[in-house]
DNA sequence: GGTTTGGTTTGCCATTCTGGCAAATGATAT
DNA sequence: ATATCATTTGCCAGAATGGCAAACCAAACC
């Protein structure tokens, strides 16, 4: 056989493939629809009943929007710590990233956004303070006054919170990295 | 098929495979005898009459001295955007994130820590200011003043720059995101 | 020329694996 | 209980596998 003193590859690349497709929230129909697979043989390829070859990756690592080497990859797998202390809330998971500092009413968040959150309330909030989003996964409806915009995996906005502003999920779940400045409670509606 | 619209991965594997072993001086039967396969096989793996298995290729990148990264190649890179404004500097490559906005002296970037920058220099700088780290991927060597501390893929650390510090790659390339504060010039050394 | 000597490819074939549909099973929500 | 969605499994004709031995191909050397 190939593969005797080394590690699996296969079966670690199998493994990885369902911890982020569950813990993006997919089903494996959604994967196999954009991996352009069967959904039977995706199942197959994560139980390890089939298979998995070199060729599907790059179609499986596109759907999850991971890299090829998250895959295949020798780096560990992710974040069990930040999982257990998170909140709901509107259709969106947060995870805290910071620990309530010194620093003052500002919070990192990695924030996983329901694909249903995809619609923004008639008025905005509106409130003080600087936004800060980064995209990982997915890709985000960024609505901020007259504009409605597609943020995509890797790219950033910023904006002052004082603009009617509202974030969701354009056609999937979406992952971002966020840093809330003034969080406070102060949050009037508009328009 | 799974892979349509996507490259070849494992056209490219066997390209590469022999493209290695043939700079390398090798024969297949020397390979095949490292890394544990028939020689016959391995003659159809490089010439594409046999399928090329993700089990196949730990053998053969150890045969070959290579990692497992320079067979399955660089994976199609993520934004493209951002890509276009890096710059490099002490084993690193830093992507700006924020566009240098009116929030003063305060940076967010997608940091790529190459896996030669391992070790701290003597002297570590102090300077006004806070860090906030997330690490994205790969194990990041963190020093802050006594301490020497690993993180992980999703943990996410927080410090005052006044105490001496550092960080690097621990085992391998790591990813973060980074927000800086007071990325000023006012930078000391210590101890 | 003809032969020798690696190196590489191919014939063979019993066994295993593949893909993709449809139907069964599991899990949740109503 | 029932409807709905997610996941697993049965099926099976056709394709791929592995590994031995034989064939092929060059280049070097009588």
């Amino acid at each position: 056989m190939a593969n005797q003193t080394q590690e699996p590859v296969e079966a670690r690349a199998r493994r990885r493939l369902r911890e982020i497709r569950t813990e993006l929230g997919l089903t494996l129909q959604q994967i196999a629809d954009r991996a352009h697979i069967d959904v039977s043989t995706l199942s197959r390829l994560e139980s390890g009943k089939r298979r998995l070859t070199l060729d599907h990756l790059p179609g499986l690592a596109a759907a999850l929007g991971v890299t090829l080497e998250e895959l295949v990859g020798p780096s560990v797998p992710r974040d069990p710590r930040v999982r257990s202390r998170s909140r709901t809330c509107d259709g969106m998971t947060l995870w805290p990233l910071t620990h309530r500092g010194p620093s003052g009413g500002l919070g990192a968040y990695r924030i996983q956004i329901d694909p249903g959150r995809n619609s923004p309330p008639a008025q905005l909030p509106v409130h003080d303070g600087e936004d800060w989003l980064y995209v990982l996964d997915g890709r985000l409806r960024l609505v901020l006054g007259d504009e409605d915009l597609s943020v995509e995996p890797g790219e950033v906005v910023q904006f002052s919170t004082r603009t009617p502003h509202w974030f969701g999920a354009l056609d999937g779940p979406v992952t971002v990295i966020a840093i809330l400045g003034a969080q406070g409670e102060r949050t009037h509606l508009h328009r």
